[in-house]
RNA sequence: GUGCCCGUAGCUCAACUGGAUAGAGCAACGGCCUUCUAAGCCGUAGGUUACAGGUUCGAGUCCUGUCGGGCGCGCCA
C-alpha cells in the first residue's frame, strides 16, 4: 500500500525535478503516515513542508504542484491540501476491502513476514542466577523478551532464545553453603543461618531432602563454625565458612551440596518459564566457558592484540580506549578470574556463533556495564554493532500503598509464580507487554491481583470469543457460512466497518514497527484498538438478522477481526480463547 | 559528586519516533440487557505534557539549564 503511494510521489518529485522546481540533486524522502483523524484522509505526507526549503517556495504552493503532477491511479480518490502543506489522501474503497480477500487467504500467517527470510537473531533474556525462584521483577524481563522473540520471528527473522546461566562464582558458593547449613540444622546441629546467606524457605527444603538422602555423612561441629567466624565481619565470616566447608566435605562433598542447589533452582526455573510461555532454545552456562578454555583463550587475545596490562598483581583491560570510563580488572591478583572475563568470552562466543544480531535483555541496574562489554568485543575485533543492549526497568512493587523488597538473599519477594497462581498467566504477560521497556513502571500487586479482570488482555479476548460465538450461532441456526470470503464487501460501506478495515489493513505495518523498535507493547496497544472498534461494531448492529448479502459481508469482516486478534496475540504469547 | 534512564488527566500508561485539536484504561458521574456473551456499548467530566529558555513552517518528542524520582559508579555477581 505506502509502496504503491511512495511510487506515485516518486513520479511527481521527478517531474517537479525536470521542471526545476524542486533542485535536482536534492535527495527527496517521501513519508506516509496514517492520519488520526478521518476527515484528513488515509493517509498524508509532509512532502511538502521538507522540500519547502529546498525549492524556496511555501508548503502550500509547493503541496498544490506536487498534487498537479501525481499521475493519476485508482488507488486514491481525493487528495486535499491541509494545515501547514499536508498532502491528504483518501483511498478508494476497493482498495479497502482488498484487505479482506487478503486475510482470508492468509490464515494464521496474515501480518507476518516471510519466515526466515531475515536476519538470524538471538535474544538472550532473563538470566537470573540461580541462587533462587524468579520473582516477579523477572517477569517483565520474561515478558518483555519472549515478547520480543516472537515479534522479531513474526517480522521474518530467525530468531534463537537463550537464558545465560550464571552458576560460577562466590554467589553459588554462598548458596551451596546455605544449603549445607539448613542440612545441618536439619540433623540438629545447633546453628544459625547467617544474615548475609540465602534466607528463602527453598533453602530449608534442600537442606531437609540432603538430610534423608546423605544422613549425617557431612557433619562438622558447631563449634568448629564458631572457630571459623570468631571475631570476623559478616562477609568474611561468611568467606570462611565457605571454606571450612569446602575443606572439611572435600571437592565431591561440596559438590553434592552445590549440584542439588543449581539443579533444583534451575529446574524451578525451567518450569516456571516453560508454564510462563517462555521456552528457550539454549541454556548457556557460565562454567563451560572456564571448562572449554574459552576464558583462558579470550584473555590470550587481549594479550596479543596489547589490550591489557599488569598492575597491582592484577591484570587489567584498557576499556577506556573504547570509550569507557575507567579501566576494568579481568583476573583478579589471586589469579581467578573476573565475572567480566567470563562476560568477554560469553560475549565473543556469542558473536562467533554467527549471529547478525545478539539482543541482550537488561535490567536497567546493569547499563553502566554496556560501554565494557562493547569494548572487550571491538578489542576482540568483533563488529560491536551487533550486540544490542536493551534495558528493562524495574517494576517497583507496591502492596497495599508499601513498596515490598526484592532481594533473593533475603528471602521476601513475592515470586512470579505466586503472581501467576493469582492472575494466570496471560494475563500477567499482557499486563507486562503493556508497558514500553525503558519506561518505570509501578506494579500494584493488590491490584494486579484482586482486579485481574480489569486486565486489558480480557477485553481483547472477548471480543475474539464474542466473534466465536457468533459463528456458533450461526451454526446452530443453521446460516451458511462457508463462502462469507466471497461476500460483497461493497456492503461494508459504514464508519464502523471502515474503521476496522483501516485496522486491519494496518496490522503487518503495527508488526513491523514493533520488531524494528523492539516494542511489544505496540501490538497490545494495537489489539486494545482493534477490541474496542468490534465491540462498538458488534453492539450497533445484529449480525444474524441482516439480510443474506448484507449479512455475508459483516460476517466477513467479523471472521478477519477474529483471525487477526488471534495473530496479535500470539505475538505477545497470549492464548485466544473461542468462549469466555 | 558524576554518568545513564525517567517525569504526560486523581491513578496506571499511550502518542505511528519532529506533525494537524495530546489519547486509552482504571476511579467518578449519567444512560443502554426479552435479541449473536453487559468481561460489552453510548455519553459527561478530567491537561500550562515538572519548570525556564533555545532550535524551525511545527516540539510531549531534539539542545541547554533548573527541580524531582530510579539506577549505576567493586580485584561483587
Amino acid at each position: 500500500m505506502k509502496d504503491q503511494l511512495l511510487s506515485l510521489f516518486e513520479q511527481a518529485i521527478a517531474q517537479l525535478k525536470t521542471d526545476k522546481v524542486v533542485p535536482v540533486e536534492h535527495e527527496v524522502n517521501v513519508q506516509f503516515e496514517r492520519t488520526r483523524q478521518k476527515d484528513h484522509g488515509d493517509f498524508a505526507t509532509n512532502v511538502a513542508m521538507t522540500l519547502a526549503k529546498p525549492a524556496r517556495r511555501n508548503p502550500r504552493e509547493l503541496a498544490e504542484l506536487i498534487v498537479a503532477a501525481l499521475p493519476q491511479d485508482s488507488l486514491i480518490t481525493k487528495v486535499d491540501i491541509a494545515g501547514p502543506g499536508f498532502i491528504n489522501l483518501f483511498l478508494a474503497q476497493d482498495a479497502r476491502y482488498s484487505v479482506l480477500s487478503t486475510v482470508f487467504a492468509q490464515g494464521d500467517v496474515y501480518g507476518l513476514g516471510e519466515p526466515n527470510s531475515k536476519q538470524k537473531i538471538m535474544v538472550e533474556f532473563v538470566s537470573a542466577n540461580p541462587t533462587g525462584p524468579l520473582h516477579v521483577g523477572h517477569g517483565r524481563g520474561a515478558a518483555y523478551g519472549d515478547a520480543l522473540a516472537r515479534i522479531l520471528t513474526a517480522a521474518g527473522n530467525t530468531v534463537e532464545r537463550e537464558y545465560y546461566v550464571n552458576d560460577a562464582g562466590r554467589q553459588m558458593d554462598i548458596l551451596a553453603v546455605s544449603v549445607w547449613i539448613r542440612y545441618l540444622q536439619a540433623n540438629d546441629v545447633a546453628i544459625e543461618l547467617p544474615d548475609n546467606c540465602y534466607k528463602g524457605d527453598y533453602v530449608v527444603g534442600m537442606g531437609q531432602q540432603l538430610q534423608q538422602q546423605h544422613g549425617a555423612t557431612y557433619l562438622v561441629p558447631s563449634e568448629q563454625l564458631e572457630q571459623a567466624c570468631a571475631g570476623l565481619e559478616l562477609e568474611e565470616a561468611l568467606d570462611a565458612i565457605i571454606s571450612l566447608a569446602k575443606n572439611q566435605l572435600g571437592t565431591e562433598g561440596f559438590d553434592v551440596f552445590f549440584a542439588l542447589a543449581l539443579n533444583s533452582i534451575l529446574d524451578d526455573i525451567r518450569q516456571d518459564l516453560s508454564e510462563f510461555g517462555v521456552d528457550y532454545d539454549t541454556w548457556f552456562s557460565e562454567r563451560s566457558l572456564f571448562d572449554s578454555g574459552k576464558i583462558q583463550r579470550a584473555i590470550e587475545k587481549l594479550k596479543a592484540s596489547g589490550d591489557v596490562y599488569d598492575k597491582d598483581g592484577a591484570l587489567w583491560f584498557k576499556t577506556t580506549d573504547y570509550g569507557d570510563e575507567k579501566d576494568r580488572v579481568v583476573v583478579r591478583d589471586n589469579g581467578q578470574p573476573t565475572y567480566f572475563a567470563s562476560d568477554i568470552a560469553y560475549h565473543m562466543d556469542k558473536l562467533e556463533r554467527g549471529f547478525d544480531l545478539a539482543i541482550n535483555v537488561w535490567g536497567s541496574d546493569h547499563h553502566g556495564y554496556i560501554p565494557r562489554v562493547k569494548a572487550s568485543l571491538q578489542a576482540l575485533g568483533l563488529d560491536s554493532d551487533k550486540l544490542k543492549v536493551l534495558l528493562v526497568q524495574f517494576a517497583v512493587l507496591y502492596r497495599g500503598g508499601e513498596k515490598v523488597g526484592m532481594s533473593t538473599r533475603s528471602g521476601e519477594f513475592v515470586t512470579l509464580r505466586e503472581l501467576r497462581d493469582e492472575v494466570g498467566s496471560d494475563a500477567a504477560r499482557f499486563f507486562y507487554a503493556q508497558r514500553k521497556s525503558e519506561q518505570h513502571m509501578d506494579f500494584d500487586l493488590d491490584l494486579a491481583k484482586s482486579q485481574s479482570n480489569d486486565n486489558p488482555m480480557y477485553y481483547v479476548q472477548y471480543a475474539h470469543a464474542r466473534i466465536c460465538r457468533i459463528f456458533d450461532t450461526a451454526a446452530e441456526r443453521e446460516i451458511d457460512t462457508s463462502d462469507i470470503a466471497n461476500a460483497n464487501f461493497a456492503e461494508l460501506d459504514s464508519d464502523h466497518e471502515s474503521t476496522l478495515l483501516t485496522l486491519l489493513q494496518r496490522f503487518p505495518e503495527i508488526v513491523q514497527t514493533a520488531a524494528n523498535n523492539y516494542e511489544p507493547h505496540q501490538i497490545t496497544y494495537y489489539l486494545r484498538d482493534l477490541a474496542t472498534a468490534f465491540h462498538s461494531y458488534y453492539n450497533t448492529v445484529k449480525f444474524l438478522e441482516a439480510e443474506t448479502a448484507q449479512r455475508n459481508a459483516m460476517l466477513a469482516l467479523s471472521h478477519a477481526c477474529r483471525q487477526v486478534l488471534k495473530n496479535g496475540l500470539g505475538i505477545i504469547g497470549v492464548g485466544a480463547p473461542n468462549s469466555m
